[in-house]
DNA sequence: TCCATTCTCCTACACTGTTTGATTAGTCCT
DNA sequence: AGGACTAATCAAACAGTGTAGGAGAATGGA
């Protein structure tokens, strides 16, 4: 790795999105989405840790320097995988609902699309989320928000509460997916045990079983709305 | 002669803490507690892209592959360092108050240290918790929730909910404190204003300054919090 | 003394992201 | 048609990475 690399720093003034696209006459060999669409197939079979530019050049027929035509660095590839993902919720209708039911929607949708890719829920806590499909969440999320009557400071506190609860929860979902269920957690469980007198409630209330993630995430997701819905409209 | 200690390597099944640790007659220069401080140390000061194992070992005036007696990979000092962020957090008393003030008071209480090192949020987002003192919070949070009257499904999703909160926003605070702020995200807002008509309601609800991430956090935490008063007990 | 064990060091390997400059291939202008 | 221009790809090299395998030194017990 290069010496002195800020870390995680775009090198442009701004995003990959946000930047101007090069292209010119000439029809390329690879474009912004062929490059996106492979990055987010090898991510989906070898991790985050397992792309590496020489591979993904590979997978695309080029040479791995070629790639920095289209994109600045690593991190640039990571930001468009993320975002693709994001592109995958289906879009909330333009027709909308009670809010309440409009946020579950959405909050079990992208669940659902991170958990399709476990790479993404570490990735998207790490990166700030300025995708054009991320921006398109954003919108959708307040949107309701403010037909529900949030404005102001709660608003903004409400969106960030939706959006952090739900890749908090998917990141830790797959950061516990990704380890030996039979032996890692067993050996936790154990300990847990074994250590009964540090750990008396743990012990007593022993957890259900982690792999019920989904009834999880239902129940928080559900504290929250009603404390949403409790604070509706009484914001300033 | 080929050593036979083959089997009792650092690398065994289960996360770190759970292995049996390799300690002998010999007073030795490294320990894995001098080992985790320094990586703290660096990972402060370089992030976590900063943090080699050869950068570390000269910190500690030691050569990068001894190490690796003490510790199985990077993982591992990663877990460790975090974990030992996690041990930041003042102890909840044992002398309990009203359960929504000590979950309130443990939410922030992580939060700060965890934002005490910006590194950390991602880190906790991207691998399971399961050193000691994350025990030691589970523990505390779960016997705050048990007097409040959860039990079952319900007290591990709120136990997950509290955590996934909390780890989700530092991870998105950190994350866009590492950008510049008078560049990227001027970008940004300008990219939305520019484009109201694909985002009216982000361009006419502008978010107050991201800069008050704390008012933010409390408002969610609130958010949450009710919800939680308000199905507490009701659970099975 | 000899041995066994714990720990540190040395060497080496395969691989990483990225920079610099050369080389191609197509379009536009004359 | 022939240059000029430029977009796009390639080639070589650099500095650094995590980690495996084994050699060597230091210590305690027999």
């Amino acid at each position: 790795m290069s010496p002195k690399r800020a870390e995680q720093s775009p090198s442009g003034p701004g995003a990959v999105w946000l930047r101007e696209r090069r292209q010119g006459t000439r029809t390329p060999a690879l474009s912004i989405e062929r490059i996106t669409a492979a990055a987010v197939r090898i991510l989906d079979e070898d991790g985050q840790s397992g792309l590496s530019m020489r591979k993904l050049a590979d997978a695309l027929g080029v040479h791995a320097t070629s790639l920095y035509w289209h994109v600045a660095n690593r991190d640039d590839l990571l930001d468009l995988a993320l975002d693709a993902v994001f592109g995958e919720v289906e879009a909330p209708r333009k027709d909308p609902g009670l809010w309440q039911a409009d946020i579950a929607a959405y909050m079990t949708g992208l669940r659902e699309a991170l958990l399709r890719h476990p790479w993404a829920g570490a990735l998207a806590s790490a990166r700030p989320l300025m995708g054009p499909h991320a921006l398109d969440h954003a919108e959708s999320v307040q949107a309701a928000l403010v037909r529900a009557g949030f404005s102001g400071t709660a608003l903004t506190a409400a969106a960030a509460a939706i959006s952090n609860y739900v890749i908090g929860s998917v990141a830790a979902e797959a950061s516990w997916g990704r380890h030996d269920q039979s032996t890692a957690r067993r050996a936790l469980t154990d300990h847990v045990q074994s250590a009964a007198l540090r750990y008396p409630t743990l012990a007593a209330h022993p957890p259900t079983p982690y792999s019920d993630w989904q009834t999880h995430f239902e129940h928080g997701m559900r504290f929250l709305i009603a404390g949403l819905t409790a604070s509706a409209g009484t914001s300033g």
